[in-house]
DNA sequence: CGGCTGATGATCT
DNA sequence: GATCATCAGCCGG
């Protein structure tokens, strides 16, 4: 039978929108949208979590410099850095400053738009709140991979940002999680309440 | 719900 | 060889 549609109204971000430092970009994109165009279907959803990482943070995959693995975090605002953690898992990140200066954004939950029956394939699954609720299920429901590495988010792609749905909510900011370096810093930004935020449900109010 | 554990492989020391 | 910006599955309350 025919899967549910949902409209929705989307124009591309360009980069003079994305706010120049990256803790700015981090709050910036809550209610933002994020979409991939696959050949058969788009795929899209509402950021709703994100952690910034930034110069002199020592969590910070640049902390110790640029290598062939990081460099995607060197480019200027707006690209893709995708890197694959624990054998299984690959986590998206958005560039947040100049080019030359390694700083990003984790994205780590998405309220999920269009597409959502190709996201429950992706994902192995029919529960809708554990579609992207989490950095490692955003990036598999979204089919995200280390192919899109590097990728101009503001370019004419298949991968790229969108204006908001709908207005974001009153935004919580927290400790970041799942790291031991710097873990005091209060660096990861939320939608407050929203289901698809991840984490202990004390970092979800 | 929260806490724990094993899986799994790229990356850098 | 250690580390890792995680997750699914299992258990107890």
């Amino acid at each position: 039978m025919m899967p549910a549609r949902r409209k929705v109204r989307i124009r591309r971000l360009h980069r003079s929108e994305l706010p120049i430092e990256t803790i700015k970009l981090a709050r910036f994109l809550i209610g933002k949208t994020l979409v991939h165009d696959l050949p058969h279907v788009r795929l899209s959803g509402r950021i709703v979590e994100t952690e910034a990482y930034i110069v002199g943070d020592a969590a910070s995959h640049a902390f110790r410099g640029l290598t062939p693995r990081n460099k995607s975090l060197f480019l200027d605002r707006g690209h893709a850095y995708v890197y694959f953690i624990y054998g299984n898992h690959y986590m998206l990140n958005i560039s947040g400053q100049r080019e030359g200066i390694g700083e990003g954004v984790l994205l780590r939950g998405l309220e999920p738009l269009e597409g959502i029956e190709w996201m429950q394939r992706h994902r192995h699954t029919k529960s809708l709140t554990e579609l992207s609720r989490g950095p490692g299920r955003l990036a598999a429901a979204m089919r995200i991979t280390r192919s899109l590495d590097g990728l101009d988010l503001c370019a004419k792609g298949p991968l790229w940002l969108g204006t908001a749905t709908k207005p974001a909510g009153k935004i919580g900011v927290s400790v970041r999680i799942g790291i031991t370096q710097e873990a005091h810093r209060l660096l990861r930004f939320y939608e407050r309440g929203n289901p698809f935020v991840s984490g202990p449900k004390s970092l979800r109010v």
